[in-house]
RNA sequence: GGUCCCAUCGUCUAGCGGUCAGGACGCUGGCCUCUCACGCCGGAAACCAGGGUUCGAUUCCCUGUGGGACCA
């Protein structure tokens, strides 16, 4: 049997991590598989429909790597892949049922629906339809479809018995028929339901696993039910537990949890997000924690897919987004990291690359970064006292010296560069006998106006070059004889 | 409220009858060091509770508790 995954998102404009780790399981299980991953537009509900949303969702996935081999926009042997493309399908179906018995025309209104809702309420009882409209006679049933009352298909659920169904992450889960509702298949509208379109698509898209978020775990069984009836083959189900963001909340938009685009836009690099909501409710049975999604592919089973929700931890994220970062060529950070530098430093007369060579190894997210620039353009003003450090053994009148020694030697230094900045700066340390946070601390802080920076004396000097160098050195020079 | 599901450090997890209960993030002590960071070494930190089953339960069973999902 070959391997085929579907995920099928409602376009409601939002797509959170949850539902991403969804895709890329679905994605994954496919592709160690050798099969095929297809994405379906789950739009019969058409009032959440968002304007925009299928873009955002073809742009994640793209994005992400996460690459489909059918949906809407691709085609493919099964489409429409769009359901609301689909609604004549599903009518011939929701007939096929009625006339084997197991789905009927229900013409019960609002008022009476609400009656029976209040009734059954108000003897503490869950809503279930009291199948009202099963026991009218086939002449009741024509003359209403006659008289064109509106209504709806229900499934008709066996009042006897119980329903199994296997999950590959659950195992077997069994319910008693009785608790089940006559759920409604096909809307007045003639749009069938969800409960009703995801049945008849993934068996006619000869869908082979359905990966799927656990909020489906309790109306699986219906959904054998429906599948028996027509007596087509019974999938492989697969149900993930919730990504929460605290024990009791799921993510959400409403509750303004971060979606995939909110993390790119706080500078989080997508493999790092990937590779993190992997691991978030699967694990790969060894203590392996980094992977690329080519890896991931390799690594995947759905035997380390855990029960239990897991609660979305951003500092977890935010450290292996770090390790991306820190493994990625000079080259390549400089070009994730230099929109982000631009933020902070408009002059031109700066080697960026330098920038982004004292700040690869202290940047977990590139939002990280405006932060740490923030003396670049403009030095800040700074009390005296900064030049005070008990560990680099050093106060003002030790700062002021060592400045003043360096002042002579800076412009005088041929060339301006690193290598020579560090061998004569170094040569000037030796010549005083002194440790070297001793001429160090007071030049990174006359440069910088700052307690910590990106980078140390030598390779500040280096960034800003003789001439802001050497103007810094004296401002601080100033600013010691003035406090003295 | 009914049904279903879940339960190991704060968090993500390993464990599948006998382990000093392992790893990672975070926290923390130290080392390295031109500040900070990176890196390296160390530490604190968990089996929800009560009953069984068993020579022996974190592990199997039951009940309770807590949390979640679905239906309303």
């Amino acid at each position: 049997m070959r391997v085929r995954t579907r995920f099928a998102p409602s376009p409601t404009g939002y797509m959170h991590v949850g539902n991403l780790r969804t895709a890329l399981y679905a994605y994954l299980w496919a592709k160690k598989n050798g099969g095929d991953f297809i994405l379906r537009i789950e739009d019969t509900d058409q009032e959440r429909i968002v304007e925009g949303a299928v873009e955002l969702i073809y742009r994640t996935l793209e994005e992400t790597g996460l690459i489909w081999d059918e949906g809407p926009d691709k085609g493919g042997p099964y489409g429409p892949y769009i359901q609301h493309e689909r609604k004549a399908i599903y009518r011939k179906y929701a007939e096929e049922l009625i006339e084997k018995g197991v789905a009927y025309y229900c013409f019960c209104d609002k008022e009476r629906l609400e009656q029976l809702r209040t009734n059954l309420q108000l003897r503490k009882l869950p809503f279930r339809y009291d199948g009202h409209c099963k026991k009218l006679s086939k002449e009741e049933i024509r003359q209403k479809l006659d008289a064109g009352i509106p209504r709806v298909v229900r499934q008709s659920i066996p009042a006897m018995g119980s329903t199994t169904f296997e999950d590959e992450v659950f195992g077997a889960i069994t319910v008693e028929n009785t608790t089940l509702d006559d759920q409604v298949l096909v809307k007045s509208d003639g749009m069938p339901t969800y409960n009703f379109a995801n049945v008849v698509d993934d068996h006619l898209m000869e869908i082979s696993h359905v990966i799927r978020g656990n909020e489906y775990l309790s109306s699986t069984p219906k959904y054998n039910l429906l599948y028996q009836a027509f007596g087509w083959k019974i999938p492989h189900y697969v149900h993930c537990s919730q990504v929460m963001r605290d024990a009791q909340h799921k993510l959400s938009k409403r509750d303004g949890d971060a979606s995939y685009a909110d993390f790119i836009e706080k500078g989080y690099l997508k493999e790092a997000i990937v590779n993190y909501i992997a691991l978030l409710g699967w694990n790969p049975g060894t203590e392996r924690e980094k992977f690329t999604l080519e890896e991931l592919v390799e690594a995947f089973d759905l035997s380390g897919i855990s029960r239990s929700p897991a609660i979305f931890d951003v500092h977890k994220l935010t450290w292996l987004n770090g390790q991306f970062i820190r493994e990625m060529p000079l080259e390549r950070f400089h070009e994730a990291a230099l929109p982000w530098i631009r933020k902070a430093v408009r002059r031109e007369d700066l080697d960026l690359v330098k920038v982004s060579r004292v700040l690869h190894e202290r940047t977990e997210k590139l939002s990280d970064i405006p932060g740490q620039l923030d003396f670049i353009d403009t030095l800040p003003e700074y009390p005296p006292a900064l030049y005070v450090s008990r560990k680099m053994k050093t106060d003002e009148k030790i700062s002021l010296e060592s400045l003043r020694a360096l002042l002579p030697l800076l412009e005088t230094i041929e060339p301006w560069d690193h290598g020579t900045l560090h061998r004569e700066i170094f040569a000037l340390i030796e010549r005083k006998g002194v440790k070297s946070g001793v001429v160090l601390w007071p030049l990174r802080t006359a440069l910088s106006g700052k307690q910590f920076t990106p980078g140390g004396g030598v390779e500040l000097a280096d960034i800003f070059g003789r001439e802001e160098s050497l103007r810094r050195i004296r401002r601080g020079i100033e600013l010691l004889e003035k406090a003295a």
